[in-house]
Formats: structure tokens, sequence, C-alpha cells
DNA sequence: AGAGACTACATGCATGTGCATTCAATGCAA
DNA sequence: TTGCATTGAATGCACATGCATGTAGTCTCT
């Protein structure tokens, strides 16, 4: 009847719902406290990232399909998450020269000053949650 | 100007990165399998396992509000997927004596059969996707 | 050059989620 | 008992996501 997990599935399992524990404090934190302070979801903050990381100085820009991979959504997911921020004067799309099918998302200055902005309340949420601690219990906002 | 993470804050970015890696990996290819192999989301395999693991043999069922911590669903969101599994046939809802607010939501037969049937492959996603290998690319397939 | 397969991104649509609200039942105070 | 705050769950609504599809540009083969 098979109603036992064997040792080995067992810790998988343990594995896996503290992972999605953390997870979901996290990401649940992160949004509350990104959107609320800066208006960027998780998600957003992580493409400003990747745009930072990706053409820092030089302002050349990433093609959606170089974010696409570190990022992990959907292409269509992503599409919209770039006109999000394209309309929140964050980032710019360009038509590629080299390819003109494909679309190269460049920082704006505005979109750079408001990720150094965020970032330190980012790193302060991952400390915060990723720390092996008695999980916070998801809502509990940081003390200004 | 403060343009770059101290080594702890390092840590912590690549932490989350490979935790969220993790994350949509394994939940993605759940979400597949169980969805196209047995009708079921991620959310809902989890909520049957609670439910199984929070009254086996006994009929009783679990109060929403026991449900609740374990899933990181909002209320709103459980209360649906409820819903959902209840339509479904493989839980009933019944109004709790002891509170009449409270809903005591059990497992019907065809529930403990249809968990019973998908764990399995629930396992083998898990013990795919979290051994520490290099990632297997989201939508890879189970073979048959 | 021209036809057809393919690629990069955008968009229509259905769905699942969270927040705010609602409604019923309970607990508590006077 | 009456009145009021609180709790447990359901629901209206806005929105982000994924899948399927559309559209424009590119590549290949002849």
């Amino acid at each position: 009847m098979a109603e036992l997990d064997s040792p080995a599935e067992a810790g998988l399992v343990a594995q896996w719902r503290d992972l999605l524990a953390r997870h979901a404090q996290t990401s649940c934190l992160l949004d509350r406290e990104l959107g609320e302070k800066f208006g960027l979801g998780m998600s957003e903050f992580e493409v400003l990232e990747r745009l930072v990381e990706g053409c820092d100085g030089t302002g050349h820009g990433l093609r959606v399909q170089e974010l696409a991979p570190t990022v992990h959504l959907s292409q269509s997911a992503l599409s919209r998450l770039i006109g999000r921020l394209e309309k929140a004067g964050l980032v710019t799309r360009a038509m590629c020269v080299e390819d003109r099918r494909g679309i190269k998302v460049a920082l704006t200055e505005e979109g750079h000053r408001r990720y150094n902005e965020a970032r330190p309340l980012h790193r302060e949420v991952l400390s915060l949650t990723l720390a092996d601690d008695p999980e916070p219990a998801c809502g509990s906002p940081i003390a200004d």
C-alpha cells in the first residue's frame, strides 16, 4: 500500500518544504517592502539588477532574450514586466540594430537611481529571512 | 557611491538566486507533471498531503485555519483552492460543530486515492530537481 | 530573387493570487 | 439580554502570470 516515504524521500520532502517556506517568506517580504517603499515588485528589482550587472557603465542595454534565462519568468511575462518598467520611466526599449526583431533594454538614469535606492532594503530583507532563524512570519515589516 | 556588495551580502544574494532557481525549476515541473497526469497543481497536492497527514485514518478533517499556515497561500487563495478540490470531488467541506464559523475539510475516498497515485511522481520530481545537479532546464519532462 | 521555415517579441485570453470587504458566528462587557 | 468588537471564511476586484497565437524580421535552400 506504500503509505510511507523512504528515508531518502522524507529528506527530499523536508528539503522541499524548507525551500518553499524560505521562498514564500522572502518573496512576500520583498514584494511588500520594495513595493510600498519603491514601487517595485521582486521581479522588477531582479530585472533592474540584471541590467545593472549586464551593462554597468556602458549604456548598451541587454537583449530581452539575455534577460529571460536569469529571471524565472515566461517570455510573455518578461515582455509585460519590461513594459511596466518602461512606462515607469526606469528602462528604455530600443530596436536592436543588428537584428531588428530584437529589443535592447537599457536602464535610464532614473532606473539606475531607483535601483541604488532600493538595493539596501533588498539586502536587508535577504539577511532577515535567509539567515537560518525561526521563521519571522512573512508579514513582519522592517523597522524604520 | 556604494556600488558593490560586501562579501556577506554577495553570499546572501547568491544563496537567494540559488533558492529562486530551485524553486522555479521544481514548482514549474511539479505543476506541469502533476497537472497533466493527475489534474493537480502543486498547491493542490500540498493541501491533499496536509490532509492525509493531519487526519490519516480518522476521517475528522482539518480546519481551514489549520491548513493555512502550512501551505503558503493567502486565506482567500486557500478558500478558493479548497473550492476547486471540492468541485473535483477530492475533499468535502463541512460546518464545524464546535465553532460554526469554521469549516472542516476532509479527504474523500477519491481524494485519498488521487493523492496516493500522484505521490510517486511528486517524489520523483523532487529527486530530479532538488539533488544539487546542473539545473535541468525547467521544462524537461519525465520519461515514461 | 523568392518561398518557406524559424526566431524575437507582443498580445488575447483564461486562470490563480492577494487585498479589501462582506457576512455570519462567537466572545465579552454592561 | 443587548450591543459591540473580533474571528473564520467567502467574494469582488485588480493584477501578474502562462499558454497559445500573431506579427515582423531573418535565414536557408533552390
